[in-house]
DNA sequence: TATGAATGAGGCTTCATTCAT
DNA sequence: CATGAATGAAGCCTCATTCAT
C-alpha cells in the first residue's frame, strides 16, 4: 500500500472509529454528518471524500465491527489452551470491546432495518461466520464432553443477547471496572454449558 | 370511565399497538405519522387527535409495554407457586410477549436516546420497577438456598439482555414455536441460578 | 372528478405553466423549487406536495406540453379544410404557442439528457406522435400532388427546428407581432413543400 | 509563440474539445469539473490551471466554437463562386461541424441563461457577426435576383433554426451519412429563398 | 505544472406539525 | 371528530473551487 493510500486508510478508520461512537451514544438517526465532522474538527464535505454517503459510512463501520470480531475469535481459536478457555475468552474479549470503542451497533443497529440487497447480505453473512465461531466452541466442548449438551443455536443466542446488552446498561463511572464485570458475565454464561457432576 | 373516555382509551390502545409493531419493524425514525395512520385507515390528522405528537405516541407506547410487563410479574408474584417456578413464569411471559406482540422497543429504543426529563424518568423508573421484581426473586431464591449466590444486577442483566434478543433472531417461520422457544431459553437461563449441589 | 380533485388538478397546472415559463427563462438548472414556489407565492412545501420532486414536476410539465400540442394538431386534422391549410394551421399554432406560453422546453431541455427510463420513453413517445401527425400531412399533401415530393423526415425535422428555434430570438418588444412573425414563419416553410409548377 | 506558449494553447483547445462534446452529451450543469478532466486522464487541479473556472471553460469552449464558425464563412466568402453556392457551402458546412463535433451548443447552451455583463456581449457579438454574415449573403441574392425578395431576419433565423436543430435527430447509425444529410437540408432550405419563375 | 485533500455554499427533500373547513 | 392542504425547520448531499505539497 502506498503512502497515500495508507494515509486514507488511517483517516477513515479515524471517521468510523468517530462515527461508531456518536452514533452508539445518540443514534443513527439523531447524529447529523456534521456531528460526525464536527468531533473530528473535520467538514461535512470531508467526510465525503471518504465515505459515498451516511450509510456507506454505518456500512463500512458495522462491517468494521464485525471483521473486528471475528478475527479475535479467529486468534483466540488458534491459541493452545482448552475449549472452555477459548469461550470464556472470546466472550471476554467480546465484552471488552463493546465496553472500550462504546459500540452499542449490534443492539441499537438492527441489520434488516438499515441495510437491503447485498449490503445486508454481506453484514448477515459476517453476522452468521462470527455465530458459527461461537457454535463451533460449544460443539466442542459437548464432543469432548466438557459442556453439556444443549440447543446450541439457543444457547448461542443466549450468550450473545447477554454480552451485546452490556452496553445498555454497564457504566464505566459504577463501581466495577470493565474487566472485571466481563469476566463475572462470562462465568456466569458458561454455568449454563457446564456439565453439572 | 364514561362511555366517551372508554371509545377514546380504546382508540388510543388501538394506534399504540399498531405504531408498535410497525416501529418494531421499520424503526422509530423509518416510520411515518403517515405510515402509522395508514395501517389503522386513518388519516395523520385523527392520530394527532389522540396523541399530542409523534413522540409522545412513541412514549405513550413505551409505557404501556412496560407497565403490561410489571402487571404481569405482580400477578405472578401473587401466585402461590415455589420461586423458582414465578421466575421462570416471569421469563416464559416476557419472551412470549415479545414474540406475540412482536415489540422490539426494548432493544430497538435506547430510553436515554430518545426520552429526557421527566419522561425519561419515568420510563426509567418502569424499568427499574420491573428490573427489582426480577431481583426479588433472585435475591428470594439465593435467601431460601433454591439459587446460588450470584451478583445479583449482573445476572438480572445477563437475564434481560438474553430474552430481549429474541426479536432479533426469532423467526415465527422457525421449526420451534414460540412457546418451546420461551421455555428452552428459561430452562437454560435458570442453570445460572441453580444450586450445584 | 370531485369537487377537491378538481381543486387539485388546477393547481397542479397552475404550478405546471409557472414552472414552464421560469424554467424557459432561467433554465432548469437555474430554477429552484424555492423559485417555482414563491413566483406563485406558496412555499417549497407545498410543491412537493403536489410533485413528487423537482423532475417529476419537469416531467409532468414536459408531457403536458407535448400533450396539448398533440390536441391542436388532432382539432386541426378534423377541420373542413385543405392540406395545405391543415399544416399552414398548425405551424401558425406551434409558433404562437410556444410565444404566448413562453416554453422553450422543445429548445432548452434534450429528452435525452432529462430523462430516462419510462419516462424518457414516454416522452419520445408523445413526440413521436406529433412528428408523426406533421408527417401525415406531409405525405397526404404529396399524395394529392399539392406538395412535392420531398424526404419527409428532413423537412418535418427543418420545420421543428425552424419553429422551435423561435423563442430564442423572437422578442415581444419588437416590431412585429407574435401571430404576424408567425404565420410568416409559416408562410416561408411552406415554399420548400410547394409545388414549383 | 513560444513552444511554451503553443503547448499551453494546444492543451487548452483539447481541453475545449473534450469540454464540447461532454457538455452536448450530458449538458452543461450535468458535466462536472471531474467528468472533464477524466476524459482527458487529467486531474481536476490541471483544468484550473488552464481555466479560470467552470464558466470561463464554458465561454471559451463557445467562443471558440462561434469563432470557428464564422471564419468558415469568411472563408467561403472569399471563394469566387455564385452567392447560391456560397450560402450553399456555409449551411453544408455548418450541419457538418456540428454533427463532427457532436456539438449541442447552439441548442443547449442559451447564451442569455448562462451569461452576462461582458461574457454575454462579447458571445452576441459573435452570434450577429455570424448572423451578419448570412445575411450579406440572403442580401446579395435578393440584389442579384438570385434569390426572392423575403424578410431576412425571419429567414436567416429559420436556417439556423433548422440547421441547429440537427444535433436532436440525426443519428450517425441512421441510414444517411452525415454529408448526404447536410446537402440535403441545405437543398431545401434553400427552396424558400430561390426564384419561383 | 500537477495532485488530491479539504471546504462550504447552495439546493433538494422529508416529514412532523398545524389549522381551516 | 376527521380531513388534507400548507408550512418550514432540519439534514443530506453535490461539486466548483482552493491550496499546500
Amino acid at each position: 500500500m502506498s503512502l497515500r493510500a495508507q494515509k486514507t486508510a488511517k483517516k477513515k478508520e479515524e471517521i468510523v472509529k468517530s462515527a461508531i461512537s456518536i452514533i452508539t451514544e445518540k443514534g443513527y438517526h439523531n447524529t447529523t454528518m456534521e456531528d460526525i465532522a464536527a468531533k473530528l474538527l473535520m467538514t461535512k464535505g470531508s467526510v465525503y471524500y471518504y465515505f459515498k454517503d451516511k450509510h456507506d459510512l454505518l456500512y463500512q463501520s458495522y462491517k468494521m465491527l464485525l471483521e473486528s470480531s471475528i478475527n479475535t475469535v479467529a486468534d483466540i481459536q488458534r491459541e493452545n489452551i482448552s475449549v472452555e478457555d477459548k469461550l470464556s475468552k472470546v466472550m471476554t474479549a467480546h465484552i471488552e470491546y463493546l465496553i472500550a470503542e462504546r459500540s452499542g451497533f449490534e443492539t441499537g443497529i438492527n441489520p434488516e432495518q438499515f441495510f437491503e440487497g447485498n449490503k445486508l447480505k454481506s453484514i448477515l453473512d459476517l453476522r452468521s461466520k462470527y455465530a458459527s465461531e461461537i457454535d463451533r466452541l460449544i460443539i466442542e466442548g459437548i464432543d469432548s464432553n466438557v459442556f453439556a449438551p444443549v440447543d446450541v443455536k439457543i444457547v448461542r443466542n443466549i450468550i450473545l443477547g447477554a454480552m451485546n446488552w452490556v452496553i445498555r446498561w454497564y457504566s464505566p463511572e459504577g463501581e466495577m471496572r470493565g474487566e472485571e464485570m466481563a469476566s463475572s458475565i462470562t462465568k456466569y454464561l458458561l454455568r449454563i454449558l457446564k456439565q453439572n457432576d
